[in-house]
DNA sequence: GTACGAGCTAGAGCCGACTCTAGGTCAAGT
DNA sequence: ACTTGACCTAGAGTCGGCTCTAGCTCGTAC
């Protein structure tokens, strides 16, 4: 299945329809997403391949700006490899950054929890 | 310093004076806040750590519609505990399932980190 | 006495990331 | 022939969570 309608894609990658034409429009796409003689786009596998990253980086708090811009060095091709390392570096300081936060802010929720648990006795 | 201002509140805890009128207006103060004769908010050392738990719940990804919740059962005095265990248990769990998100993101992230370090040789 | 800064309210505005609507095209099935 | 359903565009609407504005009142310092 190397062409896929939007509807398809929307299956395969969780995204809506709606959210697909809107990435499209925000300019996230690595390569222009073709269309049929009806002006229907067709996908390949590379811009569904493409559509998980995508998904991943969102999923993990990137913002479409940073998105963006790393679409932008990946579509005019070679040599900016660095800067797209850099934005991947920053991206993954955000991630772990907020995996450290999340950690503390578990260590009181479950603190929590113990008190309530401990007040309500050993059942609950 | 049992009695603070919002001014002085806003810089212990982080949020923005806007932001804490904000709060009160939605609901989640577990006490209503004093007022000096001028109509002013007064904030006690209780309402303090009841916004810094607040700030954690946010930070944590605690959607205001839960934490209004939580803070009504806490107003609401006690009696309620179980139900309040069980909010907390749910915000534990959609705590524990973001991080487990974030790991698997943070794998392909550090994925490709590598991939371009590679290609960029051992500098970078 | 007046200027200043901090506070007040009600309500408007903003931002990110979608989501939905209106109004239309097109291909396939009955 | 015609209905259905998936697709199209441009643009409006939504939602969560603040943030800011306008127009006001205080209390204190000069």
């Amino acid at each position: 299945m190397s062409s896929m309608t939007i509807g398809e894609v929307a299956e395969r990658t969780g995204l809506s329809v709606h959210a697909l034409r809107f990435y499209e429009r925000e300019g996230i796409m690595a390569n222009p997403v073709a269309r049929d003689t009806g002006g229907r786009r067709v996908y390949s596998e590379d811009d569904v391949e493409w559509l998980i990253v995508c998904t991943v980086l969102r999923a993990s708090g990137m913002p479409m700006t940073a998105i963006r811009q790393y679409t932008d060095l990946v579509r005019h091709g070679e040599g900016n490899e660095k800067e797209r390392l850099a934005l991947l570096r920053e991206h993954e300081e955000r991630v772990t950054d907020q995996m450290d936060q999340l950690t503390r802010c578990l260590d009181l929720i479950r603190y929590k929890i113990a008190v309530y648990e401990d007040a309500l006795g050993a059942d609950s």
